[in-house]
RNA sequence: GCUUGAGUGGUGGAAUGGUAGACACGAAGGACUUAAAAUCCUUUGGCCAUUACGGCUGUGCGGGUUCAAGUCCCGCCUCGAGUACCA
């Protein structure tokens, strides 16, 4: 009987869905295992080939759990609010939930047909009220909470509002915005306006005024992305810079539990590095530089104190306070003029510009080590949002501020004997201080440690940890996110009562801003409390919804808490998460963030919420081309373009197979090649090829509908697994796909000869089950390792064994189908009836290895003279290093190779190799 | 720019510091067939040999450590991802 894919999968997948096989509960007496896959954004493109990546690994590796008796809980669920959705919106007038539903739905069907053992009763949407209801609540929490240093935790502010009630702000130390001090009467004495200004320092949620890419024409703010040099992508509009009043998460609250919890956690070392360098810790000190002839000081941050002899100038972001407040009258002009050409470039194009520019602000600092008077200038390169937006320079030994002091001819002075800044500076934190007064002679990590000293003893400066991760912006000026529970009195937000949640996203007619500015939700009727007070117009961002996800699915239609404390304390956090890379340090530090927060409450019980951490590598696509003879309707074949002047054009990659052109397909691909003529090589059109990213205007996209439809589901699984290692990025070539599919025809044909079931009871040979036990090993320390495609490389070669032995054994073959069965459920499940098994393959138990079957009789030694293998000796295993040493030494063969040399040394490696040093 | 990862045959890739190229695709040759498809067998890094179960060379580039380096160390080159409002 032939391997008929297309019913087996359509009689299996609706026999798993039929009776609920993958539907999952809490079970107390049975271990969890949570898997997770990044859930995904339900695009307009519906799925390619790459997008199934992750989930087929998370779906072999929940699979392989199950079989080993975990209750495993494997949810999916989409990342349904973003820009997209309301960019089609905007276009085509149609409500971003339709255009959502559809992707979903699509999504859904794609899904269906790759046969993953998603519990589907426990899907969620980020749009769903029922689910946004809880991303609202959470905001008000945070809204309600501030961070006490003290307890390194977040607190309700109902706790601060008491404390400043009894002794003011003086004793609280709190992760906030900068607040002046006041005592208990004094907070009693202001007015609820002002006592509200106050808490708004405090609180986790808080509104900031926040520097955005404003972009006037469009009426939004753009990311950094949606900008280019100056102007909007999308119209090509002017952008500026301009502050605006955010909502933000105080995430660098938890910027030293965000670091500390990595420790903790199972992701690769390159992650948590990224993680790291975000959160950006460094250890210094702040100092304080008076500005000659006025009583304004200036706060700088450094983690090079040691450095302060060697402070020639001074350097203010340009978005810095400190810049309206010192320039003088004379240079008032050239500096406005200056942060007006700023204004209209991004903060990354400053990062990644290496072209210094700056301007004289006119005003002087004293250097409080050597009471110097020296300049302060006003750059791009010193960011507003790191520090305190203005550095000390020292161009000796930092590179920036190097360029920017040759460019603008300030003195270089070097405190570090011996360096030679004629070139470039010196930057290593190595060697002896000089010039450098009472730091004269000092190393310089001596020199760093003294230098805090004095600061804190003369009053200059405090030591302080800066971090480089900043608070996030949490407003959105869009349709499509979740709407805030706020309210505006008297201009002070206030949230409103759970009551009121959720609180539903409004109907307006088009998607646009206001024609004065405001946002979408600007457009809304009736947007306003009962009590008639005006609601927030802002959206929350994409990473709202995208935060707690996990854990919603613990116990997704639960009504009246996010999660219950049963299922959380079931489910705990995920075992297994896996996802893209380029999440590393948005998704997966605002998740932490998050679930730390709710942890805080003690509404949960794991302060980190994804354990072990995959990232499967991004699938590329590999483009086609064909060559037009430039003027003319010729195209010719790859091998011969460069005989003639050509034009490279992109093909469709589903009408080319192995590079050689469909020519038929490809006259009626489009209308302008309905004509086209042909140079070919071997009568065959080859097409010419690339790897690039997998996006329709290259015509590199593979659908997976099509690999299905063509091969089956578990052909692409296996597929998409044996392309190469899991965490690399790869591109797709559908050509390698025949060989993973005439490994299911093989494995099928060892059951069948002809149209009936053939397999056997007899005992297999030690041979059969060495082939059994060594497949056996080898796959499950491959899906430990998450290595599917060595796994799968292993089946081959077992099958590629058992039919040379011609083995149609049931002891061989059972083992084997369930051991398959993680990888390839439908033919697995299949195979397990034609054995005439009951029920299905998910309840089995995953096969153990026999030791006993694997024990070799001999090994091959290769023999190597200084490092060069020169012959083989098959030895018993059993011997011991020094056994081997004397059967080699004593060999003809190495006699003849020795030529009467001398041995210096002799090296045995155990069961690996034998090498002679002469 | 900064952070982070990758570079091995015609292609995807394999290799706890121990015989580089497993497994698979493709290609070439052969068997079966009227023919094709499917299936099966053989060969397949390069160069030189073919009296041989032969020799040399070879993992982006340049150095180094080691009896032994694709693997470890130092310095480069190229490509991918992220860079805070794409998701």
């Amino acid at each position: 009987m032939e391997y008929n894919f297309k019913s087996i999968e359509q009689k299996w997948q609706s026999y798993w869905k039929e009776n609920a096989i993958y539907r999952v509960e809490t079970d107390k007496s049975k271990p969890k295992f949570y898997v997770l896959d990044m859930f995904p954004y339900p695009s307009g493109a519906g799925l390619h080939v790459g997008h199934p990546l992750g989930y087929i690994a998370s779906d072999i590796y929940s699979r392989y759990k199950r079989l080993q008796g975990f209750n495993v809980l494997h949810p999916m669920g989409y990342d349904a609010y973003g820009l997209p959705a309301e960019q089609y919106a905007i276009q085509t007038g149609q409500h971003p939930e339709i255009t959502t539903k559809k992707n979903i739905n699509r999504y859904r069907e794609q899904l269906d047909k790759i046969g993953f053992c998603y519990d589907w009763d426990r899907e969620i949407k980020t749009c769903d009220p029922e689910y946004y209801k809880w991303t609202q609540w959470a905001f008000i929490k945070m809204f309600d909470s501030w961070y006490c240093q003290r307890a390194d935790a977040a607190k309700p502010i109902s706790m601060l509002v008491d404390i400043f009630n009894e002794q003011g702000n003086a004793k609280v130390k709190a992760a906030c915005t900068e607040t002046p001090i006041f005592t208990a009467e004094q907070w009693k004495s202001y007015d609820e306006k002002k006592q509200q200004e106050i808490l708004m320092n405090y609180r986790i949620a808080y509104l900031a005024d926040i520097s955005v890419n404003w972009c006037p024409k469009l009426g939004t703010v753009l990311a950094n992305d949606e900008v280019s040099e100056g102007l909007s992508v999308r119209g090509g509009y002017p952008v500026e810079q301009k502050v605006m009043r955010q909502w933000s998460l105080r995430v660098s609250a938890y910027a030293q539990r965000l670091l500390d919890g990595l420790d903790k956690l199972d992701w690769t070392d390159s992650l948590k590095e990224t993680q790291r360098n975000w959160i950006g810790r460094s250890e210094g000190a702040e100092m304080d530089f008076a500005i000659a002839d006025s009583d304004i000081t200036m706060t700088v941050f450094t983690t090079r104190a040691d450095t302060t002899f060697g402070v020639t100038f001074m350097v203010l972001a340009p978005e810095s306070d400190y810049v309206a407040q010192i320039t003088t009258a004379e240079q008032k002009a050239e500096v406005e003029a200056y942060l007006d050409a700023v204004k209209r470039r991004t903060e990354r194009e400053r990062i990644s510009d290496r072209k210094v520019s700056g301007v004289f602000s006119g005003a002087y600092a004293i250097n409080p080590f050597t009471g110097d008077k020296i300049p302060v200038w006003i750059s791009d390169y010193v960011l507003a949002g790191y520090g305190t937006g203005a550095i000390m320079a020292v161009p000796a030994h930092d590179s920036r501020d190097y360029a920017f002091a040759k460019h603008f001819n300030l003195p270089i002075v070097p405190v570090i004997e011996g360096c030679d800044v004629s070139e470039e500076s010196f930057d290593a934190k190595d060697g002896i201080m000089c010039n450098s007064g009472f730091l004269n002679g000092l190393q310089v990590k001596e020199a760093i440690a003294k230098a805090k000293v004095y600061i804190a003893e003369k009053g200059i400066g405090k030591v302080k940890v800066n971090y480089r991760l900043r608070d996030a912006i949490f407003s959105r000026q869009r349709y499509w996110g979740e709407p805030f529970p706020v309210y505006y009195k008297e201009g002070m937000p206030y949230t409103l009562d759970m009551d009121k949640l959720p609180l539903l996203l409004p109907e307006i007619s088009t998607y646009l801003p206001t024609e004065t500015g405001e946002p979408p939700l600007g457009r809304a009727e009736n947007w306003k409390t009962e009590d008639g007070y005006p609601l927030e117009l802002n959206t929350m961002p994409g990473f709202a919804g995208s935060s707690a996800y996990y854990l919603r699915y613990m116990d997704p239609r639960n009504n009246e808490a996010l999660v219950s404390q049963e299922a959380n304390e079931y489910w705990q956090n995920v075992d297994l998460y896996i996802g893209g890379t380029e999440h590393a340090t948005g998704h997966l530090i605002y998740s932490r963030f998050w679930n730390k927060f709710l942890f805080d409450l003690g509404l949960i019980c794991k302060d980190e919420p994804f354990q072990k951490l995959i990232n499967q590598g991004m699938i590329q696509g590999r483009s086609n081309f064909v060559y037009r003879v430039i003027g003319t309707n010729q195209f010719v074949s790859y091998g011969l373009k460069d005989q003639y002047k050509t034009q490279e054009i992109h093909v469709d990659v589903n009408i080319v197979s192995n590079d050689i052109l469909d020519l038929d397909k490809f006259r009626a691909w489009m209308p302008d090649f309905a004509n086209a003529e042909f140079i070919l090589e071997d009568g065959k059109y080859i097409c010419g090829w690339a790897v690039e990213k997998m996006s329709k205007s290259m015509f590199n996209v593979v659908n997976p509908d099509d690999i299905v439809e063509n091969y089956g589901a578990d052909t692409l699984r296996l597929y998409e697994m044996f392309l190469g290692p899991l965490e690399q990025s790869k591109p797709w070539d559908t050509n390698g796909i025949d060989g993973v599919h005439r490994f299911l025809k093989r494995l099928w044909g060892l059951f069948y000869k002809g149209d009936d079931v053939n397999v056997s009871d007899a005992e297999p040979t030690a041979e059969e089950y060495k082939t059994l036990h060594k497949t056996i090993k080898k796959v499950t320390s491959d899906i430990e390792n998450f290595s599917f495609n060595t796994a799968i490389s292993a089946f081959m070669i077992c099958v590629n064994e058992l039919n040379s032995a011609k083995c149609n054994k049931r002891a061989i073959l059972e083992p084997l189908v369930v051991l398959l069965a993680p990888f390839a459920p439908h033919v697995a499940e299949e195979l397990y009836h034609v054995l005439g098994n009951e029920g299905t393959v998910c309840d089995a138990a995953f096969p153990k290895h026999d030791e006993k079957y694997l024990a070799e009789n001999t090994v091959k030694y290769p023999i190597s003279f200084n490092g060069k293998v020169r012959f083989t000796l098959e030895l018993a295993a059993d011997l011991n290093p020094k056994q081997v040493e004397e059967i080699a030494l004593a060999n003809e063969q190495t006699a003849k190779y020795l030529d009467g040399k001398a041995i210096k040394k002799v090296i045995v490696v155990p069961k690996k190799i034998v090498n002679i040093v002469i």
